[in-house]
Formats: C-alpha cells, sequence, structure tokens
RNA sequence: GGCCCCUUGGUCAAGUGGUUAAGACAUCGCCCUUUCACGGCGGUAACAUGGGUUCGAACCCCGUAGGGGUCACCA
C-alpha cells in the first residue's frame, strides 16, 4: 500500500515570490494533486533579520491568484502545525540536544575571530571540530556560565553519502567536502539545515520538492535523518530558471515576480500555463493546459535536468492565446482598468474600443499605447496615401477624399456598418477600388500608415465631428 | 580552487542504439484581409568538442571545453 503523498513548498517570507518559487510550488502542488496528496505551506522564517513584513500576505496572494490551493499551513491547520517556523523554536532545540546524544551534533563555543582564522588561502574556511573534542565538564561549564553557543552537525571525516533523486538520478557526495554546519544558532534559532529535516519528518513529508541548490548537500540533511533513525523522503530536485544563458532569474534584481506579471497585464491562467512549460514538457507535447490538464498530465519524467531560459516573448504569446478565448465581457472586464488610464477616459467608447484590439494585444497593458494614436493627430506627409498594393497614390487620395465627404456628411445614422456599406458603394459608383478608398479614408482619418482597425472602424469610434474635421484637414496637406 | 550537476536550432523542447532529428515561440516569405493584427501555408535554423564501444550513435563509456550549483550563525 503506497503511503499518502505529503509534499510541502516552504518559503521564507523574504519579499515577492519569485517566477521560480512559484513553479516549485507548481510542481509540487501537481505531484500531490495527482496522487490524491496533500500539499503543506510552511513559512520557513529562522531568519529573523530578512523577514519582510507582510511577504506573509504575499504569499497567500499569490498562490491564490495562481490557483494553487494548498491544504495544510498556518492558516489551515491539518495537525502538523505549528506552519511557522519560529513558532517552533523549543522543538528544535529539544531536538537538537537529542541529536548531540546520539552523537549526531555537539556544541560549538567558538568565536568569531577563531572561526575567521581557520580561513585558508583559497578563501573557504572548514570548521576543524575543535569543540568536538570538549569534555563534558567543559561543556557544563561553558552552559553554566552563559557562552554564547551554537549547535553543529557533527559529519564523519570519512565516507561517502548516497542518495536517489527522482530527478537526477543516483548523486553521491563525500563528506570530507561537507562541513559540520550549524544547526542551532546562537539565537537558538534553527538554520535551514535543520528545521527543514526536522519539520519534514514531523509533518510526515514524503517527497521533498525543491531547487538544484540544494542537491549537493542533501546527502547532510540525509545523516541527520539517519542518525535519528528516520525514513528519508523521496526527493526531486528541480533546475534552475534562468535570465539568460548564465545568470539565475534573481529577486535581488528584481527579475520577474508574479505580481509585476500580473500588473503588466497577463492573466493568471497564462503565467501558471507557462512557468510549468518551464523546465517540464508533458509526454504529449500539449502547450495550453488549463490547470486541471497540469495535474492530470504531469509525470517527473518529462522535466529537464538543465537550466530553461525565460522567455517573455513565448509567455506574452501563450497569453494571447488566452485573451482569445475570452468572452467579451470578460475581455472588456480585464481590459476597462487599463482603458481608464488612457486616453480613452471619458471620451471613447471602450467597447468599441476593445473589439479592435481583442485581437491585437498580447498584454492588457498594450492598452494605452495601442489607441494613443487616436489623439496624436497632427500634421503628416501625404506621402502616407501612396500605397503600391492597391495602386493608391496622394493625387488619387486626394481625388477620393473630396468627392467621398459630402456622402458621409449626409450619413445620418454613424455606425460602422452604415459607414462600410456606405464607403464600399461610393467606390463601386465612382469607378475606384474598394481598398482604395479605405486606404485614403483611413490614413486621413488616423494620420498615420499604420492602425489597430480599420477605416470604418476608426470613423465610428472617433465620431461624425472629428472624422469630418480630420477628412478636411487632411485635404488642407496636398 | 575542491566537490556535485548540466550541454539538441536565437528560446522552450521531443527524442532513451537504426528518425528525412518532432512540435511551439521568435524570425523570414506567401495567402487571406479595410492598413495592422487574427487566421492559413511555407522557409531559414540544432545534436558543444575529441576519442572510444558498436554493423550502426543525439542516445552508452572516457577525456576536453563551456555553463550552473555548492563550499554561511541565508534559505
Amino acid at each position: 500500500m503506497e503511503k499518502t503523498v505529503r509534499t510541502r513548498f516552504a518559503p521564507s517570507p523574504t519579499g515577492f515570490i519569485h517566477i521560480g518559487n512559484l513553479r516549485t510550488c507548481l510542481y509540487a502542488y501537481l505531484f500531490a494533486k495527482q496522487r490524491n496528496g496533500t500539499l503543506i505551506l510552511r513559512i520557513e522564517d529562522t531568519d529573523q533579520e530578512r523577514i519582510v513584513p507582510g511577504a506573509v500576505e504575499l504569499i497567500y496572494s499569490t498562490l491564490e491568484k495562481a490557483g494553487i490551493v494548498h491544504d495544510e499551513g498556518p492558516d489551515k491547520d491539518g495537525g502538523y502545525g505549528p506552519y511557522v517556523q519560529s513558532e517552533r523554536k523549543a522543538i528544535y532545540m529539544e531536538y537538537a540536544k537529542k541529536l548531540i546524544e546520539l552523537g549526531g551534533a555537539y556544541y560549538c563555543f567558538c568565536t568569531k575571530e577563531r572561526l575567521e582564522s581557520l580561513t585558508d588561502e583559497n578563501g573557504v574556511r572548514t570548521y576543524d571540530k575543535h569543540c568536538l573534542g570538549l569534555s563534558k565538564e567543559e561543556i557544563e561549564e561553558n552552559l553554566k556560565n552563559g557562552v554564547p553557543f551554537v549547535i553543529r552537525q557533527n559529519i564523519p571525516k570519512e565516507g561517502t553519502g548516497t542518495y536517489h533523486d527522482m530527478i537526477y538520478g543516483d548523486i553521491s557526495v563525500d563528506y570530507s567536502e561537507l562541513e559540520d554546519n550549524v544547526l542551532i544558532k546562537s539565537d537558538g534559532m534553527p538554520t535551514y539545515n535543520f528545521a527543514n529535516v526536522v519539520d519534514d519528518h514531523l509533518m510526515k513529508i514524503t517527497h521533498v520538492i525543491r531547487g538544484v541548490e540544494y542537491l549537493s548537500s542533501t546527502p547532510k540533511y540525509n545523516l541527520i535523518y539517519d542518525a535519528f533513525g528516520w525514513e528519508r523522503p523521496e526527493y526531486m530536485h528541480l533546475p534552475p530558471i534562468m535570465k539568460d544563458a548564465s545568470h539565475k532569474l534573481s529577486k535581488r534584481y528584481g527579475d520577474a515576480n508574479f505580481d509585476d506579471f500580473v500588473r503588466k497585464g497577463f492573466l493568471t491562467e497564462a503565467i501558471v500555463n507557462y512557468i510549468a512549460l518551464l523546465g517540464w514538457c508533458p509526454k504529449d507535447n500539449s502547450e495550453k493546459m488549463t490547470m486541471q490538464e497540469l495535474i492530470e498530465k504531469f509525470d517527473t519524467a518529462g522535466i529537464s535536468k538543465s537550466g530553461s531560459i525565460f522567455d517573455e516573448a513565448k509567455m506574452r504569446w501563450l497569453n494571447q492565446q488566452y485573451i482569445k478565448e475570452l468572452p467579451f465581457e470578460k475581455f472588456m472586464e480585464y481590459a476597462r482598468p487599463y482603458f481608464d488610464q488612457s486616453i480613452a477616459k471619458d471620451k471613447y467608447d471602450y467597447e468599441k474600443l476593445g473589439k479592435i484590439l481583442c485581437t491585437r494585444i498580447e498584454i492588457f497593458s498594450e492598452i494605452p499605447q495601442k489607441i494613443a494614436f487616436l489623439d496624436e493627430y497632427g500634421p503628416f506627409d501625404t506621402s502616407l496615401f501612396e500605397h503600391a498594393k492597391s495602386k493608391t497614390t496622394a493625387p488619387l487620395a486626394k481625388e477620393i477624399l473630396e468627392k467621398i465627404l459630402p456622402v458621409y456628411e449626409e450619413i445620418g445614422e454613424w455606425t460602422n456598418d452604415n459607414l462600410f456599406a456606405c464607403s464600399e458603394a461610393f467606390a463601386a459608383a465612382n469607378g475606384y477600388k474598394k481598398q482604395q478608398v479605405f486606404w485614403a479614408v483611413r490614413v486621413a482619418v488616423a494620420g498615420r500608415d499604420v492602425t489597430p482597425g480599420g477605416a470604418t472602424e476608426l470613423m465610428d469610434i472617433l465620431g461624425k465631428n472629428e472624422t469630418l474635421k480630420r477628412i478636411k484637414y487632411a485635404l488642407t496637406l496636398f
């Protein structure tokens, strides 16, 4: 009988959730949900100095927007709490003392100065196990006198630690490469090295899913499991997400975090879909997938070992796929805030603009810039009226505009349909190609050669007065 | 520097000893079209490198190069 899968996402509350972390979380979620397992959210706040106020709320909101729902966490007790490490301080100390008794750790009273003197010519510092040699009496004495101490892991000088990673296969590291890391800091808080092991065991985590940066230090953690006689979890280390060939996407440089993309006008589903694909490929090669499909198709065999460069262009394309499938009302709902920030506010019809924009944007933030031209009408060169394909020339355009102006002036109901029909009829009646008429009118009204939307759509948006005004103005340019 | 890991087009990637080496993004061209976009069709473009093993290697082994990670009282 298979054990129920329990995975965890254990961020430290130091700011925004970075895309790489979110992907780690996503995979842990997909892996668990596919097996009817549990995703635990644990807050790793043992480094009190790096804590950023509000970061925990940001974690909740990001997961919620991303559609990832954890089963246990600070806000959802599953019987394995507390789920915030700082609230578990006493637990770690208790286990650390037990580990000392088991020979897996020891007290260390070394000063900062002594530690620094241990640095070798390469700038690498390796602790020399000095305090491991302290007698029981010396330790008691120091403890009684309140000498500051840390608790270090006692790693064998010889031997090799081997384990199996679900993605990278068998990994072996010589213990001589590992250091006697601090498990409990002088402030009594545990380090990641210790807290993650104790918590993962106590919370019955079956699969540890995290970034590759832990790949070569995992044997250290295994030593702790072994010393306690605990069962080691399965490990799944994930390749990094890169900014370019040699730089990881980093929080420090503010490269990419989920909220930034949401603010930029990416749909949350598209972001999640895209990051799922960074480093993983489903067997059937699908690209656009719902969360449900991701859960069904997720498999570790499709996860790559090498890092992937984050390609915003592809995410934009994916986002556009999602936008195109949006019902129009939904599209308008997302677009409205962007119209509000644009020149359209209180001036142009949002619906009409939405109609011409919905197949022309990849992300919503393009809206203001895409329609800015409506208000940037001014002097332009009549060479814009030249269009080789339809054989439109400036003089011909002038002729068309002069003749069609009275026609437009007569139109009662100023709608796109009417304008279209009437322009088409005008072309036929006067022996022009309809492309020539549309080209001349559109350029006259927009003052530029490329526009989102056609001539009649623009005229409809501009309104009768403005349209006629612009055609008359264009006529003065020849 | 030691150790661990990685290496298919510009990018994401399929591929697990025999393939014309998929697909997608990007790019280029054509078609459609009320310009652009959408949509349709097509093109350019890759197995880091040197040795093996094998009848046969992108796939297996060794070396080299390049890249990443790690070597904290950060996670």
